[in-house]
RNA sequence: GGCCCCGUUGUGUAGUGGCCUAGCACGCCGCCCUCUCAAGGCGGUAGCGCGGGUUCGAAUCCCGUCGGGGCUACCA
């Protein structure tokens, strides 16, 4: 659904929204964090506003750092948000293939059409040359980028360094002007040609380097939008003038793309949230049963606002009203709680059979309920949903608030034991179980009435006094869902027994 | 050191010159509801980094300043 605001022109130019070919290229090192996945959602939103396409790239060409385990967490990650992808890894497409371990015969290739059109040169230049001129450039305040020392060099000098054994690193050669462009979150940007060096393109080894394939991926994969992290802000100068080179010499498929700096997340201390940060993996909130629609919402709030007071809202209506120019521009901190509290919101609406179905893994993983469960436990399961639904914030609490229901003796929590389980407590426990050992009907109303008529009228009990011990002597806790509707579903028999042994423990 | 980005309560944001004695949400505090805990309701707390301009009028525009961050590799 094209966006009719009057920022589309900034956005699509001449283009048509269904042009639109926006990538998300994860390299597969380490663990998905947050930073990455808000990354990947605003790109895929941007695609779906506009009924474009949205394409997964593997930057895979760091092969120290990069792992298979990593790629299919990557993959799994995106197919457990929903960010389904258009073209990619295990899906294909026109241009292909999406992995860049795969594509070093192109980078080859353009590399040396690159260098035979003038657009790139080989650099002799050791290390320590490098360093020196670099420290000695600093020192007398200038930028400290590569100085262009080796541009121009005659067959001689060449010939001369070879003799010496050294090989060359492939450079682009930076247009001797400035670099301006209106940066789709940011406004219009410039930097001036003295402080864009000339950068490596290709190792002395002959392995293609970041700075380089980014560019030819974006280029040949006729990528119109470049929606990526901050970081790369200060890299775009240097990237253009390369996009220019590569239309030049006939490689590109697309348009010269458009680029948009997202802000950074941030972690405690005001620090980009990095891999390293056990708080920004994703999977730390897949294990806590956070939803997908819940992290994707919180997400969606770092940095971008649906408009008015809303906050709560679907992918379906991100994509409705996404628009690149209104996000913000400055660094947002990632806050647990505020997650908790959108998350909360997604769980409360859930359907209860839904919300129960979401809860299973997280009760086998507890070790409340078996690898596979019986149809009488899922029952009992659909039955407690509604219970639990406002009163948790992630679906692993499910463990704590549902594991009485599921087990015979219910694991006691000590301290709640001690502190309720008195010989003051005694009264109210037999007065409980006489009224509900000959009860009737078993069910919610009944056993409220029968305690309330029992304990509060009969026996005077504040119910705070009257109902906190039944509660730790049949839930083991303090804390639990609510009381009678518990008792009904725990059923009379486990009831008695539990409201017996609490007494018992209590009597020694 | 050089270049660049950013700056509204604790956090995320709304705000695009008058609707702002700055709204909303989370958090925190209190009250209500209440069988616990939540949820829900009500109320409170706290902010335009600072200094100059421009203007009848500035959170909004300009300049400076301070603070935070990024880049500055034959990593990505």
């Amino acid at each position: 659904m094209p966006s009719t605001s009057g920022h589309t022109d900034a956005v699509l130019g001449d283009l048509s929204p269904e042009d639109v070919r926006v990538r998300f290229s994860p390299s597969p090192t380490g663990n998905p964090h947050v930073g990455l996945v808000r990354t990947a959602l605003f790109n895929w939103v941007f695609a779906r506003h506009y009924g474009g396409t949205f394409v997964l790239r593997i930057e895979d060409t760091d092969a120290a750092r990069d792992s298979e385990e990593s790629y299919q967490a990557l993959l799994e990650a995106f197919q457990w948000l929903g960010l389904t992808w258009d073209e990619g890894p295990e899906m294909g497409g026109d241009y292909g293939p999406y992995r860049q371990s795969l594509r070093y015969d192109i980078y080859t290739e353009i590399v040396r059409r690159l260098i035979d059109a003038g657009y790139a040169y080989h650099c002799y230049c050791s290390q320590e040359e490098l360093d020196e001129r670099r420290q000695a450039a600093r020192a007398a305040g200038r930028p400290s980028g590569y100085d262009g020392h080796c541009r121009a060099l005659t067959a001689d000098q060449v010939t001369a360094f070879k003799a010496m054994g050294r090989e060359p690193v492939v450079r682009f050669r930076m247009p001797d002007r400035s670099v301006s462009f209106v940066d789709l979150v940011r406004g219009e940007l410039s930097f001036e040609a003295e402080n864009v060096s000339d950068y490596v393109l290709v190792r002395a080894n002959g392995h293609p380097l970041y700075p380089l394939v980014n560019p030819v991926d974006d280029a040949t994969m006729g990528i119109t939008h470049v929606l990526r992290g901050e970081d790369l802000l200060s890299s775009t100068p240097r990237q253009i003038p390369l996009h220019e080179a590569l239309r030049e010499i006939g490689v590109a498929a697309g348009p010269m793309p458009r680029f948009g700096h997202l802000p950074f997340v941030m972690g405690e201390g005001n620090k980009k949230l990095s891999k390293r940060d056990p708080e920004s993996s994703l999977q730390l909130y897949r294990d806590r049963g956070f939803l997908p629609e819940g992290i994707l919402n919180y997400l969606a709030l770092l940095g971008w606002s649906i408009g008015g007071d809303r906050e709560f809202f679907s992918l379906d209506e991100m994509v409705g009203a996404f628009d690149i120019t209104r996000v913000n521009p400055n660094p947002a901190r990632f806050d647990l709680k505020k997650a908790e509290a959108i998350n909360g919101m997604w769980l409360r609406r859930l359907d209860p059979d839904d919300l129960a179905t979401r809860m299973v893994p997280y009760l086998q993983a507890g070790g409340v309920l078996p690898d596979a469960p019986s149809d009488k436990q899922l029952a009992l399961l659909n039955a407690a949903s509604p219970l639990v639904q406002e009163r948790m914030v992630a679906l692993d609490e499910s463990v704590g608030m549902l594991g009485f229901l599921f087990v015979d003796e219910p694991e006691m929590d000590e301290a709640a034991a001690a502190k309720v389980l008195t010989p003051d407590a005694l009264p109210a426990l037999d007065e409980a179980f006489k009224a509900l050992v000959d009860l009737g009907e078993w069910a919610t109303p009944a056993i409220e009435e029968a305690l309330r008529t029992s304990l509060i009228d009969r026996l005077g009990l504040k119910p705070r006094v009257a109902f906190g011990p039944i509660r730790v002597a049949v839930s083991g806790r303090r804390v639990s869902p609510p009381l009678f509707e518990s008792l009904e579903l725990l059923g009379r028999e486990r009831t008695l027994a539990r409201l017996d042994s609490a007494i018992a423990r209590i009597t020694g």
